[in-house]
DNA sequence: TATTTTTGCTTGTAAAACAAAAGTAATAAA
DNA sequence: TTTATTACTTTTGTTTTACAAGCAAAAATA
């Protein structure tokens, strides 16, 4: 199992499975766009090829930062849940979002800013939680 | 400026500069192992290729993420420092160790624990501002 | 049964990563 | 003052990965 990580550095390790280009993009559009199926991620603004997408969930899946599950009244549709562990990814994911609100828009004024930013800007800890029970909220009913 | 972004989104925007394999890496050596020069990264546990390296850096300084500078009595060496901007992905980096401490050492069990993590896991604000001190510190020492 | 939807694979091409080596300029050593 | 070393940077050829477009199986729907 120590095979693929560059080193000992748990920095460089946790970037050897969440470091490149898409696999931090899907868990946050699972985390905060609500997207669920192999649909849902295809049709995202950031246009991801299906067959990356099919890898990365894989990956995911493997490292159990994901679960692939099925609707009991669908065998078609696989729904794609962040675990605990994938949901530790959230405050990762919200720095990234306050660094990049502040230090992008520079190189990218089309930037849109998402409307829970002021609320994370005022109570970072609280609305960590905020969004991760509002996830599990969310599937659980999703998923009944 | 508005150029190879994937879309609007802010997250995928940072990820667009700073999500692939090596730029959070070399940005951490700076930040928490005192790296500062070419022969620094090249000589690093993680071994990247000089080319890389050389592309990474360039890339870095224009976005103002780090600053190329030589010192008084040598004009062979650069001196790569974080800026402002980059100083300011130190809470990420952070919350990507918590992370990596918790969930990938079952994946990779001859992983090493920095010493400083306890440190975060008992105050994180604190530590954060330590560690930019430090670094801020540090690098106003070795360029007098 | 026929059609559509969902999922994910295949194929050919383009881009990026990589290792190794060579190039360049500053400095040190003989 | 030649020679060697150091610190980067670029080049070269190879391998890997990304990508778009199209294809196909399974299941749902008409």
């Amino acid at each position: 199992m120590n095979n693929n990580f560059r080193c000992n550095c748990p920095i460089t390790s946790a970037l050897d499975i969440v470091g490149d280009k898409w696999t931090l993009v899907i868990i946050k559009q699972m985390l905060l766009e609500g997207k669920k199926t192999f649909k849902d991620f295809s049709e995202s603004d950031e246009a991801i090829a299906s067959n990356i997408l099919s890898s990365r969930l894989k990956m995911l899946e493997q490292f159990k930062i994901i679960t692939k599950e099925k609707l009991t009244h669908n065998k078609k549709t696989n729904i794609y849940l962040l675990t605990e562990k994938g949901l530790g990814l959230t405050p990762t994911i919200i720095e990234l979002t306050l660094w990049s609100d502040l230090n992008i828009r520079e190189h990218h004024s089309s930037i849109i800013s998402d409307s829970r930013i002021e609320m994370v800007k005022k109570n970072k800890e609280e609305s960590i939680k905020m969004i991760v029970e509002f996830y599990k909220q969310k599937t659980d009913y999703n998923k009944t």
